[in-house]
DNA sequence: CAACGACGTGGGAGCGCTCCCATCCGGGAC
DNA sequence: GTCCCGGATGGGAGCGCTCCCACGTCGTTG
């Protein structure tokens, strides 16, 4: 209730009412060592009195860092994704960043003149470090931020061996887990409607579904491979197509749980109950899965303890002081219901 | 391909390149009409040569404003609306930002403790104005930075009569809309499964279902109105509850798509066809609503344009130059599909 | 008992920009 | 020819902080 009389106080200010140096003050906001415990509790009580709370702007410009990061989301995948995935992933990186106190510069890129502009922020100095969410195949802005000098970590990545640090999820392990979960129920001629093959995450989700076949001791069929686009209308026409080709198929394991959608429509459509004669899975557990009809088993990737983790990686490059290894991926669950 | 040898470019060194002062420079920079056309072309010159990016925390601390704003969204919104309700807001503000070249910063608001932390950033002269998105309520937040002196434009409003800037769409109208619908396909017992009440939006999708019935000529029975919760679960409850309360309803208006998944649901247990015996429409028009079976009939909210027009008007009020009214109130559009 | 670290502290020197005032220049009015 | 005015320009004075060096003031060592 006192000291608020002509704008924010200045540190300068807290100092003066703490009656020590400006210095003092700045190593107790700061929290360092180097201060007698006595003079610790004056200055935090002039805080408390002034309430004051340091200018970021001015950190900033005199501790050349921002206590604030960028999360770029390309808006094309943003709007394919519909699911909440971005949502999830926003929710895991702004809880561990909040713990950390740094803020969440969200960056939508919607055309490649946004994208360099971007670029012009991060010469700004805007940001101490960048997450990447779904990078393409050939993006090379992951390495353009390497060579301002500036952290990053993806979600996802560009290929199977990938340099720049990543959070990934198990792909790979998903489609096995939902092969051999289809092949625990009975079934024998197994498809799969794939993400377009110039994305890592489909490619990777192909490999799985082989290597679950390998695995169960079954033959692999190019013609139970159909590529969809992760949308519903994708899924639609690769079912169709897959129906045309193999009729004899008896379960599906689609890319994700969009595709996953459309194929059950095109199920419907050729008169195929699920499950009885088509067993299906997808990939995502989105809301979407539950609410279909029948709801719809799914492997679930822990999409916001990848926000969480790119965060925290992120945090580390920064401070220099990376603790964990580079490159996660993260375990897949299958969720079982009753679309097989 | 030149000067890039000792970090990034400043002013002053633009200037001594251009062979103008700093000021001047900064005059440039800034897009001031008091510069001849020569010296601008001269600045402009060596800004590209340098490759000069202006440092923003220097800017911020000289001229205190941050080219930046915060979009707020309470945790628990973001997740009972888990549709990609909050991506599109956040698409639609982004564009609009993006074209002004200012920041967005997001903060999701998980708990009072942040809140509080939240309300300290602002004090730190983070940011030049606030988007508030699902305020409660009885939110004290949106007084509260208005306090503070920074802008403020909330999504949807807190009642009727709404003292802060807002950007809402006609709730009233789209339970409107929905009701003159199921009336026009001979429906006669029309329920409606509402939101939390002490939500304004229920209130009003409650109202607009009201006076959709007056108008029709159809006496209100409050036997038919249910109360959900935004959830699916609160849906399936709310309609369980009115097929027990009048088994004889042919027709139900759900405040959103995901309690009208949730009535689907209790409907199919209580072996009622869709549309056959009761006709079903939603509000949000979200993928759900595409992919329900049958597909549902929905009312449209404009999302993004909200989130555009929220931005407009934020910026507006940043540059005291409020040319809009302070209250925008959007249209919503009836998208018919097979549940009705 | 002098010399010497270690610790706690004060405050100068910027960080890179905007704001604003003083200065300069040229042309028109008298 | 002199005076005046307005537009263009240069650069000082901060903005509020961090960094770091210099300065006591002790307790310790030889």
């Amino acid at each position: 209730m006192s000291g608020r009389q002509s704008g924010r106080p200045t540190l300068e200010q807290v100092a003066a009412r703490a009656g020590v140096g400006r210095g003092t003050v700045s190593r107790v906001i700061n929290g360092s060592p180097r201060v007698s415990e006595q003079t610790r509790t004056a200055v935090a009580r002039a805080v408390a009195e002034l309430g004051y709370v340091p200018n970021q702007a001015a950190r900033a410009l005199a501790g050349s860092r921002t206590d604030a990061i960028a999360l770029v989301i390309p808006e094309a995948e943003a709007r394919l994704f519909a699911e909440p995935y971005f949502l999830d992933l926003i929710r895991g990186v702004s809880a561990e960043l909040a713990e950390a106190d740094k803020q969440l510069l969200l960056t939508l890129v919607r055309s490649e003149q946004e994208r360099q502009r971007f670029e012009q922020y991060l010469a700004a100095q805007r940001v101490d470090g960048v997450l990447l969410a779904s990078v393409h195949g050939d993006d090379p802005l992951p390495d353009r931020i390497r060579e301002l000098g500036l952290p990053v970590v993806m979600n996802g990545r560009r290929a199977e061996a990938e340099p720049v640090p990543y959070v990934d999820s198990d792909n790979i392990g998903a489609g096995r887990a939902a092969v051999a979960h289809l092949v625990g129920r009975g079934r024998g001629r197994i498809a799969t409607v794939t993400g377009p093959l110039d994305m890592y995450v489909a490619r990777a989700r192909l490999g799985g579904y082989r290597a679950g076949l390998a695995e169960a001791g079954l033959s692999p069929d190019e013609a139970l491979v159909s590529a969809g686009d992760f949308t519903e209308e994708g899924g639609r026409r690769a079912m169709r197509l897959l129906l045309d080709r193999s009729p004899d198929l008896d379960a599906v394991f689609a890319a994700s749980d969009v595709m996953a959608a459309g194929a059950r429509a095109a199920l419907r459509e050729a008169g195929r109950r699920v499950p009885d004669d088509v067993a299906l899975v997808g990939v995502d557990d989105s809301p979407v899965a539950r609410l279909m009809d029948p709801p719809l088993t799914s492997v679930r990737q822990p999409i916001e303890e990848m926000g969480r983790t790119m965060a925290r990686m992120l945090l580390q490059e920064i401070a220099e002081a990376p603790q964990e290894p580079r490159r996660h991926v993260l375990p897949t669950e299958l969720i079982v219901r009753e679309s097989c």
